[in-house]
DNA sequence: CTGAAAGCGCTAACAG
DNA sequence: CTGTTAGCGCTTTCAG
């Protein structure tokens, strides 16, 4: 059995109080007795019981973390951030796969709810009133991370979604594309659908193009086929010369699709993606795409939940952190 | 404040071991009792502090487990299929980096004692005396995961490592390929690094082909450049017909790499790769590779984690898994 | 400075 | 059937 405080206080000679005092509060006590007791630990390796702690304390140093689905490579680097800060603050990581399903999610929420996690790191989807109402009835701190709310206060990081996509479609304008198609996340995705397919059409009207509905296809995010977007996309808009994708992985599904179909990236057509997983740096051609942060996203999530357990002020509610455009070899300068 | 046993057993006018009861023994109870208790955690939406109930049971349904990156694609599909087993059996994941560093390592392994975690998944790396050593003092269920250890008893879930490599090259040589290199891990990598190597080498062997050390490049797993490996390969052996890669990861970046330098898969050389990551399906061309069933790897090592736990029996020690080619467009016959 | 005792939230005998 | 009591391992008053 593992050796408990009673062990160390048999064999170091002490009450048990005096050992649990060199571990928290080692300057009240005599050294000759301290020497005795850290003797005995180390004898034992004894290691305090972290439930028993979290008990008293109230507290487990371990956070939970929801996660639409863990395969798809744009968690990658947000859960390293994460990993990398929770490590730094002394916490763990429980990690949960939710298929963006409401069911395992809120199954989820209630083990971290038994667990006694000390907050809540929750991935991508939208919040609805009764994921809202849930968290505020389990009381515990959340941060959400790569999606935000407008109608409650919640605190948030993530990107400017609908700037970014404007930036994409402004990119490909000043490259000299007019005719542009893009593969969308369903509107009703009020995060990465709605927002982004916004900024594309800022940016079309912006610079007065026109551009109909078949330039547009969308699909689910966490349920898609790229191959089919792709090949929709193509069937009613065939004379685009340049595409935007919500993702990276539509990107790459997209281009794949293409090489099948003997049509060149970028020379007929260029694509642009979004996300900067790191796939997209060894894609061929390698991708031009719209970098997301995600390290530091998840990074920064974390320490703005530590900062809300430990009760201190949060400046911004809403964290919008800086995208940026990489531009690789899927798109291409059209010369009029 | 959370609600606990005691609120409940005040609002429902019995004693706590009553609320106990109606949790863990229902039939004990006399039904109006009963339905006063349900009544009352219904109201308060009661849930047991797992924390508590740890304590007491020596269970807490959590498993640690430790990965190399998590970055890494290979790992994700494994996760996966964790995550369901878990949820499966009703566990809960903490996962961890270790960068496949001993502290990092230790460290984490030190936490999972600490939080008590049911069991340890550990994945990828060898395992060295000293590891042995802390994981046998830790005195906790473990089960290896795409590793194994000849020299210990620990339980393990893998593939059979050196003959998919064999069959790598059985395949591109019974295409007609003679001339065939590899990118290996460093040897000292006795998991994937010499197994692999050693594959190859029986395989070229067996049908009496020649090759040199030129063939060859060796490369850290956790810390290399897959472009700087393809660079070194074709400056040392230019006149291979076909590459072997000890990763998908490798191969794509060899894929990248050959495109950039106009040399054309698989008319001019073909790549096999090795894992049958996500990514492999859309890459250009897409990747003939063996595939490792990852998610099932993942699946059984928790079930097999759970025997241990559960003090079931354990009928196989080192599971092998079965491996599979997956023969896309990456490769191609030669006629001689 | 230090030991005894109470208590964190829950379960498990043990009487009744 | 059910309430009382004694812990699980640890921290924290509270005397001394």
């Amino acid at each position: 059995m593992k050796p408990t405080i009673k062990d160390v206080a048999k064999l170091a000679n002490v009450s048990i109080s005096t050992v649990s005092r060199v571990m928290n509060a080692p300057d009240t006590v005599v050294k000759s007795k301290k020497t005795r007791v850290l003797d005995a630990i180390e004898e034992l390796k004894y290691k305090p019981n972290a439930l028993a702690r979290g008990l008293i304390y109230k507290k487990t140093h371990t956070l939970g973390v929801v996660i639409p689905d863990i395969r798809n490579a744009y968690y990658a680097d947000i859960i390293r951030g994460m990993e990398d800060a929770s490590k730094k603050l002394g916490y763990s990581l429980i990690i949960c796969n939710t298929d963006s399903d409401r069911n395992r999610l809120f199954s989820y929420l209630n083990t971290f709810y038994e667990k006694q996690v000390d907050g809540i790191l929750y991935t991508s989807n939208p919040i609805y009133p009764d994921y809202y109402k849930e968290l505020q009835r389990l009381n515990m701190p959340v941060v959400l991370v790569s999606t935000h709310s407008m109608e409650y206060e919640l605190p948030s990081v993530k990107i400017d979604d609908e700037q970014a996509a404007y930036d994409a479609i402004k990119f490909l304008i000043d490259s000299g594309h007019r005719n542009i198609g893009m593969i969308s996340f369903d509107l009703s995705d009020s995060i990465a659908g709605m927002t982004r397919y916004q900024g594309f059409v800022r940016a079309m009207r912006e610079y007065n193009l026109e551009f109909s509905k078949d330039n547009i296809c969308f699909i689910n995010e966490f349920d898609h086929d790229p191959y089919a977007a792709a090949e929709e996309l193509f069937k009613k808009a065939p004379d685009v010369t340049a595409i935007f994708t919500a993702s990276d992985i539509l990107a790459i599904g997209l281009m794949s699709y293409l090489h099948e179909n003997k049509i060149r990236v970028p020379e007929d057509i260029s694509v642009i993606g979004f996300d900067n997983i790191r796939m997209s740096r060894t894609s061929i051609p390698k991708l031009t795409t719209i970098a997301q942060p995600m390290y530091d996203i998840g990074h920064r999530a974390v320490e703005k939940l530590h900062a809300r357990i430990s009760g201190e002020e949060d400046d911004i509610l809403r964290e919008i952190v800086p995208h940026e455009i990489v531009v690789r070899a899927s798109t291409r300068l059209i010369v009029p």
